[in-house]
DNA sequence: GCCAACGTTGGC
DNA sequence: GCCAACGTTGGC
């Protein structure tokens, strides 16, 4: 018998993408918590919105780069809540109805190396991962318990 | 509701 | 830079 099952406080792990361009490891590093703003997905936007808890464990993947793969680790320290982005500039959102959100996460740890996207796609246990999936283009997607100890092993 | 055109993502 | 694989848009 699971000691957590029946209390709702089981953690979830996530994959969130960037382009180390735009905003790397590193630069989260320095900032210890962002928000992850920008997102216009709406898949993406569903697990930002309903999905992630605070605790929840996030592997930071550096994507569009030369050596695409999981660079860190982060945690998420609050619960979605509307993309203050779509405010700014444009004035045609409405801030009581705010179609976007977003997450905030928290630096925790870069991996002692890059855990890169061919390897990933070289270990049988994690072929069932969305990130080798053909064609996902998403940028925040769910990965399992076993997904998450699997990968992390390859550090 | 169908589908072509277009824009974006992201590996290579 | 190329191109496959999506998602979105808009005409009909």
């Amino acid at each position: 018998m699971k000691a957590t099952s029946c209390l709702g406080n089981d953690m979830a792990y996530w994959l969130m993408k960037s382009e180390p361009d735009a905003y790397s490891i590193e630069q989260l590093k320095r900032d210890k918590i962002t928000c992850w703003d920008g997102v216009r997905n709406y898949q993406a936007r569903n697990m930002m919105r309903d999905d992630m808890r605070k605790g929840d464990g996030v592997l930071f993947y550096h994507s569009n780069c030369a050596e695409p793969g999981v660079v860190g680790i982060a945690t998420v320290v609050r619960e979605g809540y509307p993309d203050h982005t779509i405010y700014k500039g444009k004035g045609n959102a409405d801030p009581d109805n705010p179609t976007w959100f977003m997450v905030d996460i928290r630096f925790k740890r870069k991996l002692k190396r890059t855990i890169t996207l061919a390897e990933i796609k070289n270990e049988p246990a994690l072929a069932g991962m969305p990130l080798v999936k053909r064609g996902n283009r998403l940028s925040v997607m769910p990965v399992s318990e076993a997904d998450w100890e699997a990968l992390l092993a390859l550090e």
